[in-house]
DNA sequence: CTATCTTCTGACCAAATGGTCAGAAGTTGG
DNA sequence: CCAACTTCTGACCATTTGGTCAGAAGATAG
């Protein structure tokens, strides 16, 4: 039960004001339903739930968000910020190799600082992006078509192998994104409680280290 | 919505015994129940929606599974038969040129003929593998240790670059799996209404040449 | 201090959901 | 043909769920 900012200090003094309260209580409960919601997806979380978890009356909840689908979208749209601000535009100058170093390891890093946000995206792209279909057609699909383009110009200029660019684009998201995604398959799989910084670098590495050799770009 | 087997032929010939009538009927449940679990997610999935896209009464599938779960573990246990099946073992002897090929082949045909069952994994593992824990800590364990062992002694042996085993490992299983996940995905992006075999065997050849030759293995 | 506005909440509700059950309908073996 | 057994199903039930609402409690501006 992850407490909310105020709840002792309801006292006369230390008052907040109405618009800080305000923010404060909504910012609390979206933290708290993306994590639920990336635990148990959008059908498996309960409004209840998600009230007791913040330590909040359900009716409160309801009071900050009209119905259930408004709180998953609030976490959605929170989610597409962080995903399009870190998409970082490799360009055509950029050499492949700093480019795609740069594009795995940012990646790697999101996958470990927002694990709940990467997993609610693949839970939503797994269910057929119910809920993001048209985010995806517009915005996501002008970053892809856009970063295959650059693919092929370096291509093009000889400084990497004529590989498929969209292969190669399903190939960077998925393996960056498994990090995030199969985090509990990983446990299982290595014996580990969790991930830690190291096995994040390794994966770094290998990543980047497989993709330049395979595209037969020379590291340097 | 899916008929079932029998549906017209109730008049008194052609009569099926009663082994052969719940054989029919419990696989015709399974099946339906595996597509819409792949859809919607176990708790997005009722007992109700089942019966309709069965053609059959909500108490006729409680009569074959007694309980939701139930009917889960029964789509999971297929699911595991096929995936425990088609995970043929590497071994050291074998070139990891051809066993590597045959190993991500096998993988992305699989993802294209069980999408479903490919897909209710995923999520499974996404969510914390609630249901399947066990079996992932033993069998699929054991799997991957062992496939581990033998990137080693290839190593050793020389026969490929002394990458990480347990992170080429994950690469092979995200960037594999991800031909069925995010099917959806990629029709958004490629602008298809469906992957065809083009494209699953472009996937396949990509991922063969980038993984062989990123792991310093000549292709011949 | 007061009138007004915002925040908060317990009580309530209709619909949906997983599940039960008695008994009808059909099958089987003798 | 009959007794025993399996399959099938409509009606029913308790619980859960998303959501409403009237009014209490607190904050704010004049």
């Amino acid at each position: 039960m992850s407490k909310r900012p105020d709840s002792t200090a309801k006292s006369k003094h230390n008052r907040r004001s109405l618009a800080q309260v305000r923010q404060d209580n909504s910012e609390h409960i979206l933290r708290v339903a993306e994590r639920l919601f990336s635990e148990r997806g959008y059908s498996g979380t309960t409004i209840m739930a998600i009230a007791e978890e913040a330590c909040l009356p359900k009716a409160n909840i309801l009071y900050y968000f009209h119905t259930k689908e408004a709180l998953y979208q609030g976490v959605l749209s929170n989610i597409l910020k962080i995903w399009m601000l870190s998409m970082n535009d490799m360009t055509p100058e950029q050499h492949p190799r700093d480019a795609l170093r740069d594009y795995i390891v940012k990646k790697i890093r999101q996958s470990k600082e927002y694990p709940h946000a990467s997993r609610i995206f693949a839970a939503e792209v797994l269910h057929g992006a119910p809920f993001l279909r048209k985010q995806l057609e517009t915005d996501l699909k002008e970053q892809f078509d856009k970063t295959c383009d650059v693919f092929r110009q370096w291509i093009a200029k000889k400084w990497m192998d004529p590989v498929h660019p969209e292969h190669l684009m399903f190939m960077l998201w998925s393996s960056t994104q498994a990090y995030a995604d199969v985090q509990v398959q990983s446990c299982i799989l290595l014996s580990k409680s969790e991930l830690d910084d190291q096995d994040f670098n390794d994966g770094a590495d290998f990543l980047v280290r497989m993709v330049l050799k395979g595209c037969g770009i020379n590291p340097v």
